[in-house]
DNA sequence: AATATGAATGTTATATTATAACATATGTGT
DNA sequence: ACACATATGTTATAATATAACATTCATATT
């Protein structure tokens, strides 16, 4: 195989990144959080805390909730996961490091999660913030809705 | 007391409103939607399903989790109150009926909630959807952060 | 190598949030 | 009085999440 890579599947991409910002900024990206964030990026869409302890016991039978949220909240608070409140439900996130706030279009058809970050929001929170004299920490916006390909 | 009318509170001003809504959209405000709506709020800020179930057991000691439960979907499919998804807690409504979304801001020192809807916010819901040929259904919008009186 | 340290993980138990399923009551129109 | 739909009562359990404490592991230092 000369210069050419072999081309990166999303799930491998996100695992790769995920490696790069935990070396950066001297996080441990340990066996079972590098286990849990492949099984998120396994499946398409979203996935529940309970749906990945399941997964997770299939490889480590002595798996436990604390282990996933433990490791859930770790991969929340470094950026490489979303939490989808209105689903009580969990997302990779695409491109971790490069923003803070992530806004989602989840379809009540088929359950697929659309990311978008757009300035225009993110202006949007800034100035209702300001205009209530109110410091905006964490930002949870999720719109419900039908998604293009389910609207055939 | 001549043509003055005694001023009514925010609790006694939504109340007023809930069954004129009611009224109106031939919804059925039974004493115990009443009686949830009332504890709702009674409390300032947010309150939690089950701390409303041991407010309304004091009343109704046979109430269990899907009376609380079911009263509270009455109340949000009528718009009468909202869920705060990230915070699992329900919130009454400021102007039921006058609008479709809401969005508000949390303060994470003193729980506080603001209510705020605007219609920069509404245009990015639809132009972030738009730009997606999505269209949206149930938006969720909370901003965590700091409320100006918590600043000090 | 021995030791100390903090972070990560293991483990048990339980708290919190929410719904399914079926029974009974209640109001409304005929 | 009866039928019907809606609302409520009741039992049980599902689904989501955390507290508290024990143990292991990595690594830094002696």
């Amino acid at each position: 195989m000369s210069k050419q890579q072999k081309k990166l599947s999303v799930s491998e991409e996100a695992l790769k990144k995920a490696e790069e910002l935990c070396e950066v900024n001297g996080l441990k990206l340990t066996k079972l959080r590098k286990q849990v964030l492949k099984l998120i990026w396994k499946k398409p869409g979203y996935v529940k805390a309970y749906d990945l302890l399941n997964e997770l016991q299939k490889i480590d039978p002595s798996a436990k909730p604390p282990t996933i949220y433990r490791t859930l909240d770790f991969l929340m608070k470094n950026g490489l996961i979303h939490k989808l409140h209105s689903l009580n439900a969990f997302i990779g996130c695409l491109h971790p490091n490069e923003h803070n706030e992530c806004y989602f279009l989840i379809c009540d058809r088929c359950q697929k999660i659309e990311e978008c970050c757009s300035k225009k929001i993110n202006n949007v929170v800034l100035s209702t913030s300001k205009n209530n004299n109110f410091v905006p920490n964490k930002v949870t916006f999720e719109i419900a809705g039908t998604c293009q390909s389910c609207l055939n």
